[in-house]
This record gives C-alpha cells, sequence and structure tokens, in this order.
DNA sequence: GCCAACGTTGGC
DNA sequence: GCCAACGTTGGC
C-alpha cells in the first residue's frame, strides 16, 4: 500500500531544484540523525511511496513539490567513513545504525505551498508539520493530506 | 537574531 | 535511572 511522508530540508543545504538537477532527478537521503526518523527509513517508507518536499528555515517555508521512493531503507554508508560529515563511530556494517532511502523527483509545484496556505487550510493545518515543536525531518502525511496539498498546489 | 522545544550527553 | 546542561532545530 502506498504511503505518503514529508521530508524536510533546509534550501541552503539541498533544495527541490538540486534534486532536479541530480543524475536522474534521484537522490540518496543520508545523514538522518534521530531515532524516531531513523525507525521510520529503516521500516515504514517504501518504494512507491510519496514524499512532500518542504523547504525549511529559509523564506518563504513551503512544500515545493514532491518526489517518490525509488528504494526503500538501506544502511547510511556515509556514517561509516571517518572523513565524512555524518560520520558515526558507532556505525558498522553489522550495525549500521542509520538508514536512508533513495528518492526521485515527481514534480515542483508552479507554486509552492506556503506554510501560510497549509495554516489556513482545515485538512493541512492539521499536518504534523504544523504542531508546534515538531522537529521531525521525517514525518508520516496521510492521505486526505496529500490529497489536500496538491489541491493547494493547483489553487496557488 | 531570538528563543522555545526537543534530543542527547554525562555526572552522579 | 535521574536530570541538568548542552547543542540543534526551525518558526517567527
Amino acid at each position: 500500500m502506498q504511503r505518503f511522508w514529508l521530508f524536510k530540508s533546509e534550501p541552503d543545504t539541498f533544495s527541490i531544484q538540486n534534486l532536479a538537477a541530480s543524475k536522474g532527478k534521484k537522490t540518496s537521503w543520508e545523514g538522518v540523525r534521530n531515532y524516531q526518523a531513523r525507525n521510520m527509513l529503516r521500516d515504514d517508507i517504501q518504494r512507491g511511496d510519496g514524499v512532500c518536499f518542504y523547504h525549511s528555515n529559509t523564506d518563504p517555508l513551503a512544500i515545493t513539490g514532491t518526489a517518490e521512493v525509488v528504494k526503500s531503507g538501506y544502511p547510511d554508508h556515509f556514517a561509516m567513513q571517518p572523513e565524512h560529515k555524518y560520520f558515526d563511530e558507532a556505525a558498522s556494517s553489522a550495525k549500521p545504525i542509520w538508514y536512508m532511502v533513495d528518492i526521485q523527483l515527481v514534480r515542483i509545484f508552479k507554486r509552492p505551498v506556503t506554510r501560510t496556505m497549509l495554516a489556513e487550510h482545515p485538512v493541512t493545518s492539521q499536518m504534523m508539520l504544523m504542531q508546534k515543536g515538531t522537529r521531525l525531518s521525517i514525518q508520516p502525511v496521510t492521505a486526505d493530506e496529500w490529497q489536500a496539498v496538491h489541491e493547494l498546489a493547483e489553487i496557488g
């Protein structure tokens, strides 16, 4: 069954335009170092799932498009590279600790669905993203929320 | 730039 | 196992 997710990214680090410019419009989603998010990457996020691509820590804050999961969870090998910024000495091939998935761009919204738009819509205003203090960089999105985001993208 | 919320660390 | 201190996230 297809499920839906929201991935946060700071556009200064990796934007949806960077994804569009990547080879095959694909990227690996490494560097997640939070156990709750790790569990979703490892256990729940499957090939074919939909991803809302959210730009955080920028102006405007917005879901800027969508992507599709093209490879489900596998060990984040960057954690095993001593020179890499995502290195974690506790990670090994026997116990990877951290996981990542691969995603591929589906579309960049002609107009981003801004946080303001999300807040004003009865369905999207209830998204985990909109709840105070939610710092999870990977979040589940319901089918209703997924549909509402697309409706807002059309209106926008 | 501020600061609240959160997760992690480490002393005890 | 508790919890204070600390670093980070991320909206505002």
